[in-house]
DNA sequence: CTGTTAGCGCCTTCAG
DNA sequence: CTGAAGGCGCTAACAG
C-alpha cells in the first residue's frame, strides 16, 4: 500500500524528452514565460500530465538570488488562542503572495528557540516573523542578523535591529485598571503569567500608573505572577482569596489568567469584578461576561506579513516600530458586585517600610 | 537596516577553503560522521563559526533517496482550537524526530485543498496529514497517490488507500443523546456544522439510533445543519426556539455548535440541557458547565505522526485504520431543568406522511 | 522563439 | 581517515 514500490519522480529531463524539447523550453514553460510556442507549449503540457511531473521547488531555489518561497512563524504555542488567530491571519497574508508558512512553537524555552532558527535559516526561509522567548539565548541578536528579513512581534525588543508590531500594553492595562477602579474597587488584584514578559510587565505599568492616578496604593501581595497555566493561575487565586483576604477585583492581564481567574470564581462560587486582556472566544459567554481589553490580533499577523513581505522585496529603510492600540470591549464583569468586607485584612501584606 | 548589504552565504567549499581541507570532509563533518581526525574537525568547527556558515537543506535535499526532513498538515482552520490543539501535538511528535511541519489551512475549499496539496509536494514534503474537506475535487485520489506517505485524518475517506485516523463518532452521538434522552428529554435537537462532513454525520447517525432505541421519533425540524460559524448556529437556534415549538435538549455536535447554542441561550436568557461533542477550554466555566463527548485530539496528532513517521521510515504494511474511542465528559449541562410545555406545538413539522 | 553550456550547494561513488 | 570527479534538478547566460 501507500504508493506504489516508489517510482522515481519525473524531472524536467524526462519531461523535455517526452516533449521532444530542450530542458531549457521545459523550464519557461513551467515558469509561466510567455514567449512559447503555442504548439510546443501543448506538447509539453501533455508530458508533464502523463509524467505527472511535479517541479521540485528545492531544487529550484539553491540557486544564489532565489528565493525559497517559504516564511517561517516562531510563536510561543500554536494551541494558545492568541497564537492560532496570529498563525492564522499571517498564513492568509501570505497565501496571497503565493508564499507557505512554516510554523513552530518554541514553548518559551530559549535554547528551543535559537534551535529552530537555524533550522528555519538552514531551509533557506526568505523571512521570518518571530515572538522571542522572554530571555533568549544571548546569541540572539547576532542570530538575528543572519536572517534575511526579520519582524518581531508581541514583545519589543531594543537590542534587535528590526520591524516590530506590538500593542499598547501600558495604555491597554492603564485603561483596564481605572475601569475597575471606576466601579469602586479599591484594592486590585494583577494576575499576569510573567513579568518578565515585556506584554504582561507593560500591563503591569500601566495598572501601578492607574492606581497611581486614582490616589491608590499598590499591594505587592495582590501579584500574582510566575505561573504557567490557567490551572496555576485557578490555585494562586484561590490562595489570594483565603478569609481576612480582602480583593475587590481582578485585572487577568492575559486570556490564560482570564480562565484561570474565572476558574477559581467558578470553584469558589463566588464573582467579583474582573477585567481581562485578549479577547477569548467564550468570554459573551460565561456569567457574567468579561470585559476585555484587547489588540487586534488579526492586524497584528496581517501587518508583520506585510511589513515582512516589504523587506523581502528589497526594501532597505530604516526599521517600522508599530504599535497597536488597545481597544475595550465592555461587557459586564468590570461592574460586577464588590462585597463588602468591613474587617481589616489580617495580613503581613504591607512589608514596605 | 535588516542585515547587511546582503552578504553571500558561505557554502560548504567556502568553509573547506578555510579550514585547508576538501569539500568532502567538511560535508562528514557537518553530516555527524564520526570518522574524522579530531584536530582538523576543531579546524572544520573554527571555519564553519568564523564564516556564519549554516548547511542548506534544500541543496542537500535534491538528491533523490535524500529526504526534505519535513512533513505537511493539511487542516481546515488553525485558529480552530480543535486544529489548533491538533497541530500542535503533531508538530511535537515530529519534533522529536528532527523534522518540521509545514502547516496549511483548506478552509473547507476543495481548490485550495488541491492546490495546497500540490504545493507540498514540489517542496518535496516526506509525507503528509490530512483532513480533507467534504467535498474534495475528483481528482484528488489520484492526487494521494502521488504523496510518498500519507495520513488521512479525523474524517474517513475509503476512495483513498492510506492510513487514517478518525474518533468514533456513530459511537459518540449515540452516548450524547443517550445522556440527553436519560435526563428525561424527548424532544431533542441536533445541531451540526454540515451533515456532509463525514464527522457530523457519523455523530447524526449516533443521534438516531439513540433516538430509536429510546422509542422516540427523530423530527427533522429539529435538524440544524450548513451553518459555518457559531453566530450562525445562534441565529438558527434562536429561531429554532420561538413559541410554540418545544425542543427539550440540545446535543451540539462540535466545538463551533456548542458555542453557538450557549450564545442562543445567554441571548434569549434561557438554558436547555445540551450535551456538545469536542471539548473546549470554557466548557467548564460556563453556567452550567457543559457535558461534552470528545475523542483525544493529543492522541489523534500523535498517533497520526507516529503512523507517518513509519511510513517514511519504509513501512509497507496494510494501511492501518484507527478509530479512537468516544469519552464522556460529564459536567451539569445534560440535566439543566426541562421547561414543561403541556401547550402542543403549532409547527408544520410532521411532514412526513 | 529555442537550444547549449555552465554551475548553484551538496552528496555519492570510488580511489588513495 | 581523506580527496577528486561526477551528478542531483533546475535556472542563467548566451548564443542560434
Amino acid at each position: 500500500m501507500q504508493s506504489s514500490p516508489r517510482a522515481r519522480r519525473a524531472t524536467m529531463t524526462d519531461v523535455a524528452r517526452a516533449a521532444q524539447v530542450s530542458l531549457k523550453t521545459v523550464s519557461r514553460y513551467v515558469n509561466g514565460e510567455t514567449n512559447i510556442d503555442p504548439v510546443i507549449g501543448a506538447r509539453i503540457a501533455e508530458a508533464i500530465a502523463a509524467l505527472r511531473f511535479r517541479r521540485n521547488m528545492a531544487a529550484a531555489s539553491i540557486r544564489p538570488g532565489q528565493r525559497s518561497q517559504l516564511v517561517g512563524l516562531i510563536i510561543e504555542d500554536v494551541a494558545n488562542p492568541f497564537y492560532s488567530a496570529l498563525t492564522r491571519s499571517v498564513e492568509l497574508a501570505l497565501r496571497a503572495a503565493g508564499l507557505l508558512l512554516l510554523a513552530a512553537s518554541s514553548e518559551e524555552d530559549p535554547v528551543r528557540f535559537t534551535r529552530l532558527i537555524e533550522q528555519l535559516i538552514e531551509r533557506r526561509v526568505d523571512g521570518l516573523i518571530v515572538v522571542a522567548p522572554s530571555h533568549p539565548e544571548p546569541g540572539w541578536p547576532e542570530l538575528a542578523r543572519e536572517i534575511p528579513a526579520l519582524v518581531i512581534l508581541d514583545r519589543f525588543d531594543d537590542t534587535i535591529d528590526a520591524d516590530s508590531i506590538v500593542g499598547d500594553d501600558v495604555g491597554g492595562g492603564t485603561a483596564a485598571t481605572e475601569l475597575l477602579v471606576g466601579s469602586g474597587a479599591r484594592r486590585i488584584a494583577f494576575v499576569g503569567e510573567a513579568l518578565g514578559l515585556s506584554t504582561i510587565n507593560g500591563r503591569y505599568q500601566g495598572y501601578l500608573a492607574a492606581l497611581a492616578a486614582a490616589g491608590l496604593t499598590a499591594d505587592p501581595a495582590l501579584v500574582i505572577d510566575g505561573v504557567r497555566t490557567s490551572d496555576d493561575v485557578c490555585t494562586a487565586v484561590t490562595e489570594l482569596l483565603r478569609p481576612g483576604v480582602q480583593v475587590d477585583a481582578f485585572f487577568a492581564a492575559n486570556n490564560l489568567a482570564s480562565l484561570g481567574v474565572l476558574k477559581a470564581f467558578r470553584r469558589l462560587g463566588i464573582s467579583r469584578p474582573i477585567v481581562g486582556y485578549d479577547d477569548f472566544e467564550s468570554a459573551a459567554l460565561v456569567q457574567p461576561a468579561v470585559t476585555v481589553v484587547s489588540h487586534s490580533v488579526a492586524d497584528m499577523g496581517r501587518r508583520s506579513a506585510e511589513l515582512l513581505l516589504a523587506r523581502i522585496d528589497g526594501d532597505r529603510t530604516p526599521a517600522h516600530h508599530l504599535v497597536l492600540p488597545a481597544t475595550t470591549t465592555l461587557r459586564a464583569s468590570h461592574r460586577a458586585p464588590i462585597p463588602h468586607r468591613p474587617d481589616p485584612p489580617l495580613t503581613e501584606m504591607t512589608t514596605t517600610p
